[in-house]
DNA sequence: TAGCCCCTGGACAACGTTGTCAACTGCGGG
DNA sequence: CCCGCAGTTGACAACGTTGTCCAGGGGCTA
């Protein structure tokens, strides 16, 4: 009654299986696999004596087993750039919130902006078939996962569009917002506007690039070329990039930061300078309101971007069949001071 | 030739699998299997055949099947509170880091601090074979992870022990940090100083709330209960306790926050104030430089916690079998100004 | 009491891969 | 000319689970 072990050899290492619970409760195999599942059919005796026979072995359903054999495999996975960037924390979480109300697991990787890590993640993820895949894009031909779409992986791109190929998307409303923060500076009467955006190759670095031109434009401002910086994200890189702009020829008397990493090496910068310069900053974060002066923003709902995809994802996975969505979320202009900086 | 869609009825969401290529090259399946993995003993012209075939059929390895086969998954799990705290976020990272070095991938979920919810996914890890398991604990009983141990899931607790159960652990030295933290305010002429921490289950807040009292006995300075409060570390809950504290009959001069959350509030709530009033944070957080006063904060290295745990669940499973291990990563005290602020 | 149905339980195949082992080829040496 | 050998190749079982289907037994009705 309490020979806990007994003559079926355990090793370490070595689970029991349905098997082996089965011989315990001295039932057939599928009454085992009734109880754990908790399908009809068995009586509360047979139930109890498979229960106790699961507990006194420690069994644990093997999954890789159920996957195989059911065809789902009840994860998705989440492929982004940098899981310790304060923009991709929350819409990580976010993820990882509505595929647990579906009762699925996240698998994530970072891309750290590599196109080829980038691909060998997504792939390595179609081959555990994961059922869908959130994506952010560091590469800009996506033609790889063509195979993969048509064998019925679900696949959704977040923050830029997919390359080459038509899929769903969900995107902040780059464009809108730079626009607006560049208008928002101009307002406060800056003619000469500095901007510091990421690599060009990235989606979101060009539609920030454009809507700051067409802010510019809009206003009937000319724009020095000395005045535009699209690269590396690095401190070093962008303090050299703030540096020229505001000891240049033309002097810019205010500046735009294309991201988060930008926005905070910008406020070093100007920390250091003996006149104030306006900044505006896209992307909002933690103490924006507690530096002075405080930073004003463009936000972006990183959590809001996060369920909206996992959201498009699992209707997809539900099997709503309609044309690859393209889903832009609003951005919000948060004025807190250093925009409102006059020249 | 260029028949690639011919008599083999490929419905939408079915993949071909070896067999599929096998009969297509006109080989057999264990020569694809072959192929696939590398293996030597395939001429050239076979392997030709084969890689043509699977290109033609879009063919990508089932990797359930192959796990199912083979025992190990290349995959571990991380169980931590909330991938969207910005100290989880770079810890998440670097233990991502490690495994892709070690060709695995990261299965990740957040407990939200509920030990139900922790058990719930650890266990569906487990049931999914991940080989290895790096869990942030949030409840204080892991007795539930014995069957699986022992069965050979290797397991790391990182940033608070594992309860009731002897694992490899990975700590902060909280009761340094925080006795070091206090010794620096009353170094600066405090005798009346606050803490507010995170909840009294968890490790690492009675850990810190040890450090204060500590340093507060070896300067012969009595500690006014009312100083002391636990508890949920929700903006509102904070703004209160620290109002307490500095409105109440003895009012503190001075305020040591237990982590990075009750910190933040902090921050807000001292700024409303005229008089300034010194603190001290755990966990550094970026622009506390740039916050005025500039934030002076006992600093923890939440990648290298995260390397190193992910370091000692590899080489547990590379076959090292040793004694659980404890590892104490020190911390590292950031005088930044706020902390400098005589009463 | 025969006949029938329902309820429970088990035998068996299948999921897609990999390990084992044997068969086949062509070649060189005795 | 035959034997043995090395190098390829494929047939088959196994991994642990679930779906299908059938068998046995008990209770009910005619």
């Amino acid at each position: 009654m309490t020979d806990t072990a007994q003559g079926t050899s355990r090793r370490y290492g070595t689970r029991p299986t349905m098997k082996d619970v089965a011989a315990r409760a001295g039932v057939g195999l599928k009454t085992v696999s009734r109880v754990v599942n908790g399908e009809p059919g068995v009586t509360p005796d047979t139930e109890r004596r498979v229960q106790e026979a699961i507990t006194a072995l420690g069994f644990r359903r093997n999954d890789s087993a159920r996957i195989l054999r059911k065809g789902r495999t009840a994860s998705i996975g989440l492929v982004l750039e940098d899981l310790a960037d304060p923009f991709y924390g929350p819409l990580s979480r976010a993820v990882e919130e509505v595929a647990r109300d579906h009762g699925a697991l996240l698998i994530n990787g970072s891309s750290a902006e590599d196109p080829d890590r980038e691909q060998e993640l997504v792939l390595a993820l179609c081959a555990r078939r994961v059922d869908g895949l959130v994506v952010i894009p560091a590469g800009d031909d996506h033609r790889y996962l063509e195979p993969e779409i048509a064998a019925g992986i679900a696949t959704v791109f977040v923050d830029r569009p997919a390359g080459r190929i038509d899929a769903d998307v969900v995107l902040s409303d780059s464009f809108g917002g730079a626009q607006e923060a560049v208008a928002h500076l101009i307002a406060h009467g800056h003619r000469r506007i500095g901007f510091i955006g990421d690599q060009p190759r990235i989606h979101t670095a060009k539609e920030r690039l454009r809507g700051y031109r067409t802010a510019m434009a809009a206003a009937g401002l000319p724009v020095d070329e000395s005045w535009v910086t699209l690269g590396s994200t690095a401190p070093e890189h962008v303090r050299a990039a703030a540096t020229a702009m505001l000891d240049g020829p033309e002097p810019v008397t205010a500046l735009f930061a294309g991201n988060n990493r930008v926005t905070v090496t910008a406020v070093r910068v100007l920390r250091e300078r003996p006149r104030p310069v306006a900044l505006v900053g896209f992307d909002d974060f933690e103490l924006a309101d507690l530096v002075r002066p405080a930073i004003t923003v463009v936000a972006q709902d990183a959590a809001r971007l996060g369920r909206t995809a996992a959201g498009l994802l699992f209707r997809r996975l539900d099997g709503i069949d309609e044309p690859p969505r393209r889903v832009e979320i609003p951005t919000r202009l948060i004025a807190r001071g250093s925009g409102e900086i006059r020249p």
